[in-house]
DNA sequence: CTTAATCATAGCTAAAGCCTATCAATTAAT
DNA sequence: ATTAATTGATAGGCTTTAGCTATGATTAAG
């Protein structure tokens, strides 16, 4: 295998027409580079330089080898320079996966800053369901996750990032819409409007009803929390709400969005990433962030 | 210094994603990629290569920079290729010098099987004095002479080619053409016609007419062989004429060409190059042709 | 004839690449 | 659940090689 030092000492030659200066150039003693170049000239099979006391010069071959040689160390002197661009560790695409039920509420709250203090990242934003999240995660499609933590994901690295409380919305008519005091057990023998199969809030937030006593209203289900929130609105039945989407007054005055006492049910967001994930200095930054931008939002 | 075969490591591993396959591709141990790449990793100061049992992946970096490592192990592909083409010590491009006076005499005779035995060299004709041709062989302008030998080239290297007699010129209707028996005696007194000062011909004729009791008509020097033999033609003078510019009959029926008896004047012709020249197979080729070529037509 | 310049040679050292053997962690299977 | 297999990392040792200094040989120049 040809190797880039030999082909720097070519060019050496070529340009200084002298070992003494080429090696000087090369910051090699001038035994060195005369060896080298003969192993080269060896491994090749042949000559490169017609060597003269007085005069030093390429045949023809080696006119020929050093414009290719040229030619590599370029490509060489690229890859080098691509990767010193490439060390700035806050730098480049970052693909950042959420759930349907986070991002619209959620985006707005933390792009700004993470645009401000990472400005030289590009964010991508990829919106699925969970397990798509997961199996993209794996695949190396996404680089950074934001989601309600799971079990299921404990084979990766995951960053509790906030827990976001699960509201009841009703109707503004409703007899729970007007109790002051609210908790898990008000709603036995309720029926809960919830989402398609696959979101992952559906099963939290059946879990919550359930174990209080509530039962999921088969009749319908909701592909988004929008659709469910206008089902709410116009009187279909009530549901829980993650905190984030009962901001902004939406429908505020149709629905009125009731806060459990403690025990509170929530969903813990977590960041999640691949253990071994390169860029951690940039995902501790954008913990940072969002924790920050979060804070005086929830609790 | 980035080294190739790293390189290499590299884009196996992105092609295998595994590194104990990559291994097996570049035909190393598995340990052996393994540390070189961390090598290479360290060396970069960014992490290339995500580890994980079942899933080996690039870092976006790591991507980036495989793209740029094939770009540079293509060039050096090339390279190696282009050293290899080289190879072919009968082919390529080869700058053959020669002076005025034999050029167009001699290169009718040889340059049909020179193109014969060396179909891949291309030849290049430079026709000058000598002095300028010993200048150019040793700036490496020039790869061959053909001309003269003299004892200036001591320090070229040279192959006699053949001995080329010299004629005497005349008019037919000079006392001198009916000598049957014709030595450089019977210059004795005579006026030679010259060429002009650089041509080695004329030091050379001189030298064997003076030698003889000649003398040099200083009335005119000609610029070619060819006004020499016109002026003899038109009866202006007699001269010494190299035999290869003798031959063809060339306005024989106005001049008469003489032989010398032994010991005849000649001029040695070699062949010379730089001592060390590079490529000596096509160099004693060469001399083989224009020996072949010549044998038939000068003793 | 001597001096200076210049490339090659000799002998040595230190580093680097590569190997085998083994470990540790994970996955798959019995 | 325990075992077997896979896979990348680690450890230790061997061999090659790139590099050095010192010196030699040859040529050009004063």
């Amino acid at each position: 295998m040809i190797k880039l030092r030999d082909l720097e000492y070519l060019t050496a030659i070529e340009q200084h027409k002298h070992f003494g200066k080429a090696a000087q150039a090369c910051f090699v003693s001038q035994p060195t580079l005369s060896g080298q170049l003969m192993k080269l000239e060896q491994q090749l099979g042949l000559q490169l330089v017609e060597r003269h006391r007085r005069n030093v010069m390429l045949t023809p071959a080696g006119e020929e080898l050093v414009k290719e040689a040229r030619n590599v160390l370029q490509a060489a002197g690229q890859f080098e320079s691509r990767a010193k661009a490439l060390l700035d560790p806050f730098a480049g695409d970052l693909h950042l996966g959420l759930i349907p039920t986070l991002a619209p509420y959620l985006l707005p709250h933390i792009m700004a800053d993470l645009n401000t203090t990472l400005p030289n990242i590009n964010f991508f934003l990829h919106e699925n369901q969970t397990k798509v999240l997961l199996q993209q995660l794996d695949e190396g499609k996404l680089d950074v996750l934001i989601l309600p933590y799971l079990a299921e994901m404990e084979k990766f690295e995951s960053y509790q990032l906030f827990d976001e409380p699960l509201m009841l919305a009703t109707p503004k008519n409703h007899p729970l819409a007007n109790k002051k005091i609210l908790s898990l057990s008000d709603l036995q023998g309720e029926k809960i409007l919830t989402l398609a199969d696959g979101h992952c809030l559906k099963d939290q937030a059946m879990g919550y009803c359930f174990a209080a006593g509530a039962k999921e209203d088969n009749s319908f289900q909701a592909t988004s929390l929008e659709t469910l929130r206008h089902m709410v609105a116009s009187g279909m039945g009530i549901t829980l709400l993650p905190a984030l989407a009962t901001q902004g007054n939406v429908a505020s005055d149709t629905i009125h969005y009731g806060e459990f006492q403690a025990p509170a049910p929530v969903r813990g967001i977590s960041l999640v990433i691949r253990p071994n994930y390169s860029r951690m200095q940039c995902v501790r930054a954008i913990v940072a962030s969002v924790r920050k931008s979060l804070s005086g939002i929830i609790s």
